[in-house]
RNA sequence: GGAGAGAUGGCUGAGUGGUUGAAAGCGGCGGUCUUGAAAACCGUUGAGCCCUUUCGGGUUCCGGGGGUUCGAAUCCCUCUCUCUCCGCCA
């Protein structure tokens, strides 16, 4: 959420981001309601005020004065609570009118309407030229009998599935490699609620209602399945007032991600690349406005260094205005070559960084003293360390080899116990 | 799940219907003192919104929501959370 005051003095600004990013909020409208509400508002002190001025003047008359200012007050109070229901009519409309403002953009933001329009960084590593027919991980994946994914189907429907076997060591060579990656770049690791409540959702920026969220609410409760760790270690320091000194706050959280993906279908969402139940580990800091660009490169070396060290070619990619979510001031992604895809260009996104500047901080009340007992809102950044089940598919289809088994990428032996995933005698 | 106790400012903690936006202490800030620091002493110190060039003024907020009353931190209802005991359980 913007300030409503930086609307009110930033207009065009705001206006251009939402023009660019190309999404549905009207400006006008949100004014409208703005000084509407600030007018009930007015008259609204000015009649507490008499109101309260009379209160106070009850104890201080005779006996016989007393009956009509009661009567007088009552009557007051009757046009207040009037006013109240208007205030409240009006100001729910007003804070809905005011979560669609999406966050601002920084002037050399790629403009463009989707993530076509998105710019290439920089590229690290020439992908593989392969000496005989390459599978994709599904077909990886049934042959060494390790996704299951019509027993998914079965169990919960359609883009559930089952890792079995070596996927299974895979995934948690992968959470201990990337978490103790992290460690060493100064994040505190979290395990969250898988949970959480609505208000939290909505100060993150998700919204766990209507027809295209992508969020699983759960029946009769204030609650939701989280849809990426960032919710919950969000939610963290709600209502919260911090001290400079602390900042700035790393965090690595395992992040389980429950997504209803309402109407995604087709081969760009094929096997495990777009599912309902997935899990990666996710980097969160807290910084002052000051630190949040350094943080955000810092969040973004933390994923190049993790693909560096498996070994996977990849691209860094800066996101186009049209492609960036309504928190996000500015936004990098990382994508791995998959050369099971079948999009031409056969990369596809396993990260995500965003700098969300203050627009998640000021929902979810996130305040620090600076050094001149100021309070002021602090910056959130997010970003994914690794996307587990997409690095496996990459991992699958990068390190296969011509007799169909899979060498480990050499930074998870270890954490494997073994260098290969070779096809089981039956 | 049952029974009880509680939730007050950055923290601890008073406060059961009318100058209580809130005692006291701690912490923070400013000052006196000191070569410097500590101690001591003095002063100051919650947040949001609105009006105001400044000074200042108004309003809301004592876990959330609702109610009683001219007036609620204080009384009533309800929800959430915390603690203790019992039950259940990995």
């Amino acid at each position: 959420m913007l300030d409503i005051r930086f609307i009110l003095n930033h207009t065009d600004t705001v206006r251009e981001s939402i023009q660019q990013r190309g999404v549905n909020a009207n400006v006008d409208e949100l004014l409208a309601l703005y000084s509407k509400r600030q007018s009930i508002k007015t008259s609204l002190d000015n009649q507490r005020a008499e109101s309260n001025r009379i209160a106070k003047k009850i104890p201080t008359l005779a006996v016989t004065e007393k009956k009509e200012w009661i009567d007088k007050g009552r009557a007051l109070n009757q046009s207040i609570s009037a006013l109240e229901e208007e205030e409240r009519a009006v100001s729910a409309l007003f804070d809905e009118a005011m979560l669609t403002i999406p966050n601002i953009l920084p002037s050399d933001t790629p403009i463009g309407a989707s993530d076509d329009e998105n710019v290439v960084l920089r590229t690290h590593l020439t992908p593989r030229q392969f000496d005989f027919a390459p599978k994709d991980h599904v077909e990886l994946g049934k042959s060494l009998d390790l996704i299951d994914f019509d027993a998914g189907a079965k169990v919960a429907g359609s883009k559930f599935y089952f890792l079995k076997n070596e996927a299974v060591l895979l995934e948690l060579a992968l959470k201990l490699f990337s978490m103790k990656i992290a460690n060493e770049a100064g994040f505190v690791s979290l395990i969250t609620p898988d949970v959480a409540k609505t208000s939290i959702l909505t100060g993150t920026g998700f919204s766990p209602r209507g027809e295209e969220s992508n969020i699983y609410s759960i029946e009769g409760m204030d609650l939701s399945l989280i849809a990426t760790a960032e919710i919950p270690v969000g939610g963290l320091h709600s209502d919260e007032i911090l001290e400079e000194a602390q900042l700035p706050l790393k965090y690595v959280a395992e992040s389980h991600c429950f997504r209803r993906e309402a109407g995604a279908a087709g081969q760009e969402s094929k096997g495990l690349y777009r599912v309902h139940q997935f899990s990666k580990i996710e980097l969160f800091q807290i910084t002052t406005p000051d630190m949040g660009e350094a943080a955000h490169d810092e969040i973004l070396k933390v994923e190049e260094k993790l693909y560096q060290l498996l070994e996977l070619p990849y691209r860094v990619m800066r996101i186009c205005a049209g492609d960036l979510g309504a928190a996000a001031y500015k936004k990098y992604d990382i994508e791995v070559w998959m050369p099971g895809r079948s999009s031409d260009e056969k990369y596809g996104e396993v990260t995500s960084a965003s700098n969300c500047t203050d627009f998640q901080s000021r929902r979810l009340n996130i305040k620090y003293r600076d050094s001149h007992h100021k309070k002021q809102y602090v910056y959130t950044l997010n970003g994914t360390a690794i996307a587990l089940s997409r690095t496996l598919m990459a991992i699958l289809e990068n390190y296969q080899q011509k007799d169909g088994s899979i060498m480990i990428p050499k930074v998870l032996r270890d954490f494997m116990g073994k260098e290969k995933i070779a096809r089981r005698s039956i």
